[in-house]
Order: structure tokens, then C-alpha cells, then sequence
DNA sequence: CGACACCTTGAAGAGGTTCAAGAAATGTGG
DNA sequence: CCACATTTCTTGAACCTCTTCAAGGTGTCG
């Protein structure tokens, strides 16, 4: 359910690699980087590598991207060339059927992978929106390959990150499947808390970067149910909600509504 | 949505390997086993290798083992060492959690790899259960990686497998969030006799190896419903069901159905 | 400041669930 | 091979959750 984090970053900022950055814009929107002086390292990076198999590892990430708010990093169709490892910002990934049905189904925050979906067909089969201003590192993809055939910590590690968006979405299965609007709502809200607290920032206070019609289609909910919901849980002292930011004034309610009010045997 | 395939197969039954076959038994349920005379080697194996690559990958393939109706593959919090190529019958993978939900999260067939899940924390986290009596190959995946480092085929197939996986998930995901009963089942039926009709079986005709209990948890629904919208479209004249034997009358009704009642314009 | 996107809340309605009973199939042991 | 127990499936009726439709409020950005 979490990225494995074996302890809080700052902030979810990185330090620049300023000699580099800024020198070589490939582009408007692109900039050199490197990861071993990156501060996500640990979330996107195998731990434990040899400096040469480190060095190796920086030439992989080619350039990195700005991504304006409500811009696609990727969308739907597009051939698949990288991976991107998300540094600053916050994304959704959604898929759109032609007769219009629409499902977002994840949002993404610093250190983490997307563009995965497109590996199987070399066409991307959703779409990436950045939800505020953003930036990735690009990793294509056969570099990737490459250079995991040499470094074996490298290939395991690129066998965890896909293993775990099964495993997360095998969760999300099991949410859409099974769980009433509540339920669903406060696993969302633990979840993200859970992840941003992994990345230094507040395990109580957060600040949703997604309209409720985004949490309702990634929840199987429609909008005005999540509003409910959100009401429901302040009238019920649970939470605190101004618009976009939520404080949570008691995560064991939170956990209890996820777990069918059974007491956590475990 | 389904395996890709370049032509059907002959009834998803493997001619055996017989010179190999049932000599060493490595216990009571294992025998040793090759890929390159297997007839599903199109739907498991990197196709265009050199006669070298296919041999080393049949040394991946250490053994076989059978699966009875009812027992499970694998189960949750057991050691992850294997994936496992399905040879011949027919899975469910679910996830239990303490508080008693329950979710199934997919149905496999010949030719289809499961395992995926236990990489990430090299335990499974979800059980795989035979819905009949089954027999798998069985791949030990620190072969699989020390392979596909070699042969970049393998790599790559490994990869699109994983990828497959999401982007199959995110399909459920679509139809969890955002479709009713009778999408659902729709698109359940219509999957799975794609994927059959794959395999060299009727495109019109199917035995569900699956209770409607099961059915209704991988789709989101109670099994009432379920058995509900099966006898509505029996009134329909869409599909004949005798309990687990489904026969499709009108495909077109049930694309129709899934696609919102909007004629596909692709 | 005005336009637009987003959020909240109410009331009515639909779709799915729950509870219950009975029928059909399947498996078991004598 | 048959009788019985068990599991699975179907169907009905009442209920509940979530959706739909509608209106008004709040916040944001040019």
C-alpha cells in the first residue's frame, strides 16, 4: 500500500545539481540531472550499489521535465519511449474510453514511477496530468534495459516497482469491490497521508491537489457523494475540511471505518 | 484486455514432453518439463529466439506441478520464490484481509502468469486458488533474472508480462468505478470468451469454472445480482445459462451493453 | 470585479443489497 | 446406485446507499 521509505525525506524538494542543471537546456522544458546527489535517491533509486554502478545509473536519467499544471506528461496513444520518476509535483493518471467513461486510476507524488502502462504495447494506454506545476526525471526505457542486464540490483529493483503497482492496484481492486463510500474515503485519506508522511510532510494535515470529481472517479464515487462523505466525517469530529485542506483530528476513527470497525487483531 | 495471441492454439492441452515426462518425479506432484515443444510456448515464451535462448529457457522451467481442484497455488504470506506459467486449467487469484473482505482480483487461464504479486516483498500477497484441477510450470524467478540478463527477449517479455498485468488492472478498475451490473457482466463474459476463443474454444460457448459468488466479488457485485443479471439477459435472448454452462446468442448486444449503448465508432 | 470552476446541500429516484425461501446440482457414504 | 447432506443458484420483497437533478455558495484568476 506505501513506497518502502527507510526514513522520512525533507520536504519532497531536491537539492539541484547545480553545476549541471540549467547549462544544457535540451529545450524549453528540459534540463540535465543527476541521481546521485538527488535527494528522492532513496525512493527511486536501488539502495546499496557500488559508486561506478551508481555513475551508471545517472546516465540513465538522459534529461529532466517541466510539467505545467493540467498539462499531460503523456497521454494515450503516444508511442512509449521512458519512465519518469516524478521530482517535484503531483499527478493523476486516468484512462478514457471512446464512448466517454473515464477512471482515474492513481495519483502519483514525488519519487514515484509512472508511464509503466506503456511498456507492454510501446503505446502509453493512459493519460499522465500533471495537478500542479511539475517535474520528472525521463528515463527511456531501453536504457533502462540496458543497463539493467549489467547491474543486477538495477533489474530487481525495476521487478519491485512494476510488482508493487500490482500490488497497489490490487488494493484499489479490493476498495472499488468491496468497500462503501466511507470506507472508501477515509482508506483514500489514510493512504495519501501515509505517503506524504513518508516524505516529510504533516501525518495529520494535507492538501488535496485533486478536485472531489477526481478522488469520486478514482473512488467509484460521484463528486457530490465525496462531498457528503467529507461532511459526514467533520460533523463526526473526524476530520477538518476547508476546501482543499483537510486536517485529521483522529486517524483511529479513519482506520476503523476502513476496517469494518473490527479492532486490528493483529 | 486480452493475451496477445497471433493464432489460436489447439484446446490449451499440451502435447506432453514425453521422453521427459513422469522419469524423475521430484515429488509427488512435480515431473520435469520443456518449453520448447509446449503448445503454449506462443502464449508464454518470447517468440523469435535463437535455438540456444530456447534452451536456456527451458532450463528456467525446472518442474511441473499439479494443483487439485480447490487447493491453492500459492497463499498469501508465503515465501514469493516462483512464477508460474499456467499449462493447463483455471485459477482465481484473492486477496483476504483481517476484517474479512474478501476480493478476487482476477481469473487465469493456459498460457497466463501468475505470481507477479510476490516479488515486491518476495511474499505473495494474495492466494491463488484452482477453480479445477491444474497443472503449472513452475519458473523460480532468481533463474528468470539471472536469464532475461543474458537474453534480452526474455527480458523484454518479462517486462511486457508485468506491464500486461497493469494495464489489465487498470481495466478492472475502469469497470469497477464506473460501469453497472450489466456492463460488468458484459464485459466479464465477453472477456473471457475472447480470451478462450484464444485458446482454440468456441467464441459463443463457455463453462464458468467459477461460482456466482465469485463472479459477483471480482465484478463488485452480490451474488444475487449477479444471478439476477444473468436471468436478465436470458429474457433478453443475449446468452442461454444453464448454471455454469453460457451460451452467447447476441456478442453485439453485450458490446453494446459495455460500450454505454453508443455504437463503437472506431 | 466579474467570470468560471469548484464545492456543498437538499430532495427524489434508481440500482443494488439484504434477508428469506425454495429449487437444482453436486458430492458422500452406505 | 440411491438417499441424504451440502453447496450453489434463483427469485421475491423490503430496504438502503448512492446517484441524479437542481440550486446556491465559495474560491480563484485574469
Amino acid at each position: 500500500m506505501l513506497e518502502v521509505t527507510p526514513e522520512p525525506l525533507e520536504r519532497g524538494r531536491c537539492a539541484e545539481a547545480a553545476s549541471d542543471s540549467k547549462i544544457h537546456p535540451m529545450n524549453s522544458h528540459t534540463i540535465k540531472v543527476a541521481c546521485s546527489n538527488c535527494n528522492l535517491r532513496e525512493l527511486c533509486m536501488p539502495m546499496g550499489l557500488k559508486a561506478e554502478e551508481v555513475d551508471k545509473i545517472d546516465e540513465v536519467v538522459a534529461v529532466r521535465r517541466k510539467v505545467k499544471r493540467g498539462t499531460r506528461l503523456y497521454a494515450n496513444g503516444e508511442k512509449f519511449v521512458s519512465l519518469y520518476a516524478i521530482r517535484t509535483g503531483f499527478f493523476k493518471t486516468c484512462i478514457t474510453t471512446e464512448d466517454g467513461r473515464n477512471q482515474v486510476t492513481g495519483f502519483q507524488m514525488a519519487g514515484e514511477i509512472i508511464g509503466l502502462d506503456g511498456i507492454v504495447k510501446d503505446l502509453h494506454t493512459c493519460d499522465a496530468v500533471a495537478l500542479e506545476d511539475a517535474e520528472v526525471c525521463v528515463m527511456p526505457f531501453d536504457r533502462i534495459e540496458e543497463l539493467s542486464r549489467d547491474v543486477a540490483a538495477l533489474q530487481r529493483h525495476v521487478h519491485k516497482i512494476m510488482s508493487r503497482e500490482i500490488v497497489r492496484e490490487h488494493g484499489v481492486m479490493l476498495l472499488l469491490g468491496s468497500m462503501r463510500a466511507e470506507e472508501r474515503l477515509a482508506a483514500f485519506l489514510l493512504n495519501l497521508v501515509q505517503r506524504l508522511h513518508a516524505r516529510g510532510f504533516s501525518q495529520s494535515e494535507l492538501l488535496l491537489r485533486m478536485t472531489r470529481e477526481e478522488i469520486g472517479s478514482y473512488l467509484g464515487l460521484k463528486l457530490e457523494t465525496v462531498s457528503r462523505t467529507f461532511s459526514k466525517f467533520v460533523e463526526e469530529g473526524i476530520v477538518e475540511v476547508k476546501q482543499r485542506h483537510v486536517r485529521i483530528l483522529d486517524t483511529n476513527a479513519l482506520k476503523l471505518i476502513v476496517n469494518n470497525n473490527a479492532p486490528p487483531c493483529a
